[in-house]
DNA sequence: TTGTACGCGTTATCAA
DNA sequence: TTGATAACGCGTACAA
C-alpha cells in the first residue's frame, strides 16, 4: 500500500505538495505536479479512507433527503435503510436530514429542496418529473452538491446516480410471472396510478411487450387510481362490476389494499388472481388472505442503504460512484418467502 | 461524537489510562477504571473505526477462507463477493487468503484447516458436519480466531456467526412455488445430493412439510446424485423411464444440468415440469431451453461479501456482529428477472 | 498505577 | 509556489 508520504520522498517533495498536486487544489508547478501524479498512478495510489475520514471529522458533511413518502408504505423501509447507513456513517461525522412530503407537486418539491440548499453536501431525492426539478437538480451539481436520485429518475439531469427499480423489467417480470401461474389464457385488469408517472409507465410498456409471447391474454382496461386507495378500490370495483370475465388483475403499482378489498366482494370462486408489487403491511395482509398471490419486491431497505452509501463514499473518501445506475433485481415472493 | 480524549479530560486522568480501561488491558486503578467505563457509557462512546483502522494498520490482519467449493459453480458467486470485499477492505490492511478444496472428506478439510491456523485471525468455512470439525472450529475460537461458518452451519459448535440460507424455508418456498405454478396436482421427483448433507435434508423437510396442505400432490420418489453430474443425468433418466406419470421434478441442490439433459431426453409434451436452486451457467441454460421454470436464488455474492464484512469489523473496529444467523431471502427468479 | 509521546494517512493553516 | 506543523482518534512503547 502506498502513501501520500512515500510518493513525496520519491518525488524529493513534501506531503502538502503532493496533497495539492493529487486534489488539484492548484497553487502548485504545473511540471511537478505532473511528475507526482505520474508517479502517484505508476505506483497504483489510493486514498486512505481511514485517513480521510478522520481528517474529514471537523467538516461535518450534511446529506440532506427529501422524499415524496407520506402516505406511501413502500418508503418506510427505504427509510429504515437509509437511518440504518446514517448510523453506520454517524462516526465519520456525517449528519443525514431526511425530510417528507406527501404528494407529486412540483412547486413543493422545489420549495422544499430550496429550502435547505444551502446547508447540504449531497442531496438524495426521488424527483418529480418536471423541468423544474431538472434544472434545480443541475443548478445543485453545478454548485458542487452530490445528488443521487432515489427509486425514480428523471431523464437529462446531472444528477450524479440513481437507484432504484428496473420498472420495464418489472413489467416483464409481472407479466411472465402471471403466465407461469394461470397459463397461457387470461382476461387481465392492469392496474396503477397514473400514466403520467414514468415509472408506472415503464411497467406497463414492459408487460405489454412480454405479453406479445402469450397465446391468449388479453388486457380488458388499464385503470388509473392516481396513487389513491379509495379511489383503487372503488374504480376496481366498477370494472369487476362491468367485466365479470375478469380472470387476473395485475397491480403494478400502490393501491394493492383498495384493489384486494374490492376483489374480496366476489365470492372465492369467482375472484380473479391478483399479483402486485412490493410487500408494504396491507399487501401482506392480502396476501394471508389469499388473495393476492404473489408479489413483486424491489429491496426497499438496500435502495435506501445504498443511496446514503454512495453519498457518504463520495463526501468523506472522495469516492465517485463506479456506475451511473444502481438497479435493483426485480423479486418474486409468495407469502411463504416474504 | 465522544472521543477517549474528551472521556479522560471530563475523568481527569490522562488518555492511556482511558484506553486501558476500556480495552481492559490491566494496569489500571480498579477505581478509575470503573469510573471511566461508566461516563463511557453514560456519553454513549463508540469508538471511531477509521481511527482504529488507522492505527491497526501496523497488524495487517489475516483472514483464512477454507471452501469446498471446487466442482460447485454456486461458489463462484460467492467467492466474487469474497474478493470485491477483500478489495474494498485492502487499504486497512486486511488480507484475505482464500482456500479451496474439492469433495467432502472431514479429514481433508481437518488438514486443511490445520495447516493455516497459525496464520489467520479469523477463518470462513463452509464446514463440513463432522465432530472434529466441531472441535476444530471451537479450539479456534478459544484461541482468539474469529470464526464464520458459510453456506452451511454445524450445530454446536462456538463459531461467532453462520451467513447462508434457510434451507428449511428454501424447501417450503420450493413447494409453494410448484403449486403456484402447477396447480394443487401433481406426481413428484425429488432430486437432492443425499440426505447426510444437513441443508440437503432440512430442504427436503420443508418440502414434505409445506406439501400437507395441498391436496394431490404426491412424491414418487427422492433422488439422490451425491453431488454428481453424471449420477444425476443417469438417475433422474431411469427414474423417469420407471415414472412416465411424473408431472413434477424439484431439484433441492445441484445437479440440476444432468437433471435437465435427462428431461430434454422427452418429447416437449411429455416433459414434467422441473424448479431448481441457484442460477449457476448450466442452470440458466436450462431455462433458457425451457426445461427449467423457475429457480430459487439465495444471494451467494451477498453471502461471501458479508462473510468478510463480519470479520473486518471484528479484525478491525472490534465490533462482535449483532447477530449469529445472518440468513439470506429465498428469492424466486423466472428467466425474466435472472 | 499512570502519563507522555509517537505513528498511522489525510487535510488545512500558516509562514516562507 | 512550497514546506513545516498541527489536528483528527486510536493503539502502544516507554518513561515516570
Amino acid at each position: 500500500m502506498v502513501t501520500m508520504k512515500q510518493i513525496a520522498e520519491l518525488c524529493g517533495v513534501s506531503r502538502g505538495t503532493v496533497d495539492r498536486a493529487l486534489n488539484g487544489r492548484g497553487r502548485v508547478n504545473a511540471e511537478t505536479a505532473e511528475n507526482i501524479r505520474k508517479m502517484a498512478k505508476q505506483l497504483g495510489y489510493e486514498p486512505n479512507p481511514a485517513g480521510k475520514a478522520l481528517a474529514a471529522r471537523k467538516h461535518r458533511p450534511v446529506i440532506g433527503i427529501i422524499l415524496s413518502s407520506e402516505g406511501n408504505a413502500f418508503f418506510d423501509r427505504v427509510i429504515e435503510g437509509i437511518k440504518a447507513a446514517a448510523e453506520e456513517y454517524k462516526i465519520y461525522g456525517l449528519q443525514v436530514e431526511i425530510h417528507t412530503m406527501k404528494g407529486y407537486l412540483p412547486e413543493d418539491q422545489l420549495a422544499l429542496i430550496e429550502s435547505i440548499q444551502a446547508d447540504v453536501n449531497a442531496l438524495i431525492l426521488n424527483p418529480i418529473n418536471d423541468k423544474r426539478i431538472v434544472q434545480k437538480i443541475d443548478e445543485l451539481v453545478d454548485a458542487g452538491v452530490f445528488v443521487v436520485n432515489l427509486n425514480n429518475d428523471v431523464d437529462g439531469s446531472k444528477r450524479h446516480c440513481y437507484v432504484g427499480s428496473d420498472y420495464y423489467n418489472g413489467g416483464i417480470t409481472a407479466c411472465a410471472l402471471l403466465e407461469a401461474m394461470i397459463g397461457t389464457s387470461a382476461k387481465i385488469g392492469l392496474v396503477l396510478g397514473s400514466r403520467q408517472v414514468l415509472g408506472h409507465k415503464q411497467r406497463l410498456e414492459g408487460f405489454y411487450h412480454r405479453m406479445k409471447r402469450v397465446k391468449d391474454f388479453e388486457v380488458i382496461d388499464v385503470i388509473e387510481h392516481e396513487d389513491d386507495e379509495i379511489f383503487a378500490y372503488e374504480r376496481t370495483k366498477e370494472f369487476l362490476r362491468l367485466h365479470p370475465e375478469t380472470t387476473a388483475i395485475c397491480a403494478l403499482a400502490a393501491g394493492v389494499y383498495g384493489i384486494g378489498r374490492a376483489v374480496m366482494q366476489l365470492p372465492e370462486e369467482k375472484r380473479p388472481m391478483v399479483i402486485a408489487f412490493d410487500s408494504v403491511p396491507t399487501t401482506v395482509e392480502m396476501m394471508k388472505f389469499g388473495v393476492v398471490r404473489a408479489t413483486l419486491y424491489q429491496h426497499p431497505y438496500r435502495q435506501g442503504h445504498l443511496a446514503v452509501d454512495l453519498a457518504f463514499a463520495y463526501l468523506v473518501n472522495g469516492r465517485l460512484p463506479e456506475k451511473q445506475e444502481y438497479i435493483m433485481k426485480n423479486e418474486i415472493r409468495l407469502l411463504e418467502n416474504l
